[in-house]
DNA sequence: TACATATTTGCTAACTTTTGCAAAAGAATA
DNA sequence: TATTCTTTTGCAAAAGTTAGCAAATATGTA
């Protein structure tokens, strides 16, 4: 009704820019889009500017998009947020999309979910370019729905048969440097909190272990590898088992996962076992509540940031066909001590 | 070069449908748009949904938002992602957006950042229809910014004069369910671990704190109360300082927020106190963490994905004017008891 | 100066939707 | 059957941008 009225001023278009600086809307837009290819003289190039500053003009993205068939948006699949590992990836993966002028738009979904919900959010109307998946199940409906995307997807925390691009990390050296800290501080009786036996991330972080204790000559004892999954609870009663049987105790637990390395703490408190005068821990993954537990957990930080901001990287270059597949490692961080592992000494 | 080829399917467009089903484009679109008053015979109609089905027709978003001026997006800013609150925030808000056909980007933006960023990452080229925005800090330059935006705001977790839309918690109430419980326990120097005296979330908490000890006939007791703001390590400094006088120590904490808790266990438990014998804490706000803490920690509840998803759905109706202004106070949720809380007998 | 070449600019169509208006078709009344 | 009213459908324009092609202008060479 009094749409005109309340309308306070209305937005700078390429033909009001064209309108004042007496050029045609095609100059004004070789000069606004960015494409540095379009070659217009000096002089009119920076009347044009000159006149978009002063109008305060921001390119109508719908218009754009429609035009060149692409939504400038790149979507990102996350099965849970308050998990550190998938926060510091959407922080990573948000600072990558704006910096190439993306935005990045957000979708929870259960991993539980139906495919056919997992295929309507990932589909979503031709709104996003690229997409950005995590999940915390290796079988999960989306990886399949993923896999008859129309758009570019990138994987990201594992490696998924049948999809080509992905960035994970190097989990078999992370699980190293955390075994061997363990080895290196006099352990002998390592146990092991497993993920998955076929989720890559499990395998990789069994296989590092493994090879630490080889490399140590120290015998592996497959009655101290316990599959835990990636949860707290997971980790909880994963460590229950193994504390099932007092004479076999370890000396020293190494988690796969911070949460985990959470549920295996509750469950030593919970059993009145002292960390680490007791039971040393150790896990990959860092977190500012790492430094809250009782007692501050030592871990392998590994950069979740960097692996989002690699992902939304890597998938603009696939929207944009600068390249043909994104396949990247990361490298675990540093080990960050604290006061879970102390040195085991009693012969 | 291999455009043509490289390119699998076409995507139908109403133009495809109408020449599938011999009709106009503006048939199909009435039919399709959604819009229940247009009406059209049900024969044509249902010819019209049979060919939108087989052909798996999905509406361009970009040509209806460039027809309709609008996104169909909002955004959602938010000062840090690994605390639980926002995380769940962001959670409501997406499943408020996507049950109203909106999708939800996100922007990550440091408290600290400057007037101009705050300003640029709002505006973000005319990409969202509304924004929600949460801060940590009460002055912060992203509500400074808000105040000129364009779209409409909802601010969120708090009140800000100037700002006529709001979802906030009823935080004094929260923080009377709390300390009553302490009460109840039979503890009567219950410290309080308070944020910026000038914070709405802040100063109810307070409020209601004082209010809890009045209505038990406790005096109440200025050295009892440390302004601790948000952070774990505020938590920390200011439990530190408060346990700097032996004589006068606290037997209850009563912590203004879950990490501001978890900074005060860390304090007890450095200065060799024990939790719930010593001294007992509870919070306002749970996480999952909350059980994993040592010990598990007592806490008021929070509905913070209720208060995501009514932001969301809020801005919703402000931007398609179904509302002047949105003003909304949500109860706390429920206590939760874990083991940080025990009974205070010894006179 | 006249011509050829290179650079800059403008015209126009197109991307997909929605919507006001008018034409066509159908139903109801005289 | 002719007339009016109502419902259904089509036509055409518009939203802001980009890009191919052609026209205009500027630069260089003989």
């Amino acid at each position: 009704m009094s749409q005109k009225k309340s309308q306070v001023t209305t937005r700078a278009t390429l033909k009001s820019i064209a309108l004042k600086a007496k050029v045609d809307v095609s100059t004004v837009s070789r000069v606004l889009s960015g494409n540095p290819d379009q070659r217009v003289s000096d002089k009119t190039k920076n009347k044009i500017i000159k006149v978009a500053g002063d109008l305060e003009y921001r390119p109508n993205i719908s218009a754009r998009s429609l035009r060149v068939s692409k939504t400038f948006s790149i979507g990102i699949v996350v099965p849970q947020l308050d998990n550190p590992v998938f926060s510091e990836i959407i922080k990573g993966a948000e600072r990558g999309a704006v910096e190439h002028g993306y935005s990045l738009v957000i979708s929870y979904l259960e991993d539980g979910s139906s495919p056919e919900e997992a295929y309507k959010k990932l589909t979503n109307s031709n709104r996003i370019d690229g997409l950005l998946v995590t999940t915390l199940n290796e079988n999960s409906s989306i990886l399949k729905a993923a896999k008859k995307s129309s758009v570019p997807v990138v994987v990201l925390n594992r490696r998924v048969p049948g999809l080509k691009n992905s960035i994970y990390f190097d989990s078999a050296l992370a699980a190293k440097i955390a075994t061997n800290y363990l080895i290196k501080a006099g352990h002998k009786r390592i146990a092991h909190l497993s993920g998955q036996v076929n989720a890559s991330t499990g395998v990789g972080r069994l296989a590092g272990y493994k090879d630490a204790l080889e490399a140590a000559k120290i015998p592996f004892d497959t009655s101290l590898v316990e599959v835990s999954g990636y949860s707290i609870m997971g980790g909880l009663q994963a460590t229950d088992r193994l504390l099932g049987n007092p004479k076999a105790r370890p000396t020293a637990i190494f988690a796969l996962t911070l949460n985990v390395a959470v549920g295996a703490m509750m469950s030593l408190h919970k059993h009145g076992l002292q960390i680490p005068e007791d039971v040393s821990v150790i896990s990959i993954h860092d977190a500012p509540i790492a430094d809250a537990l009782y007692p501050p957990l030592t871990t392998v930080k590994m950069p979740s940031e960097e692996m989002g901001y690699q992902g939304a990287v890597g998938l603009i270059n696939l929207i944009e066909k600068k390249r043909e597949k994104v396949l990247i490692q990361i490298s675990p961080g540093e080990l960050i001590i604290r006061e879970s592992v102390s040195r085991f000494s009693k012969k």
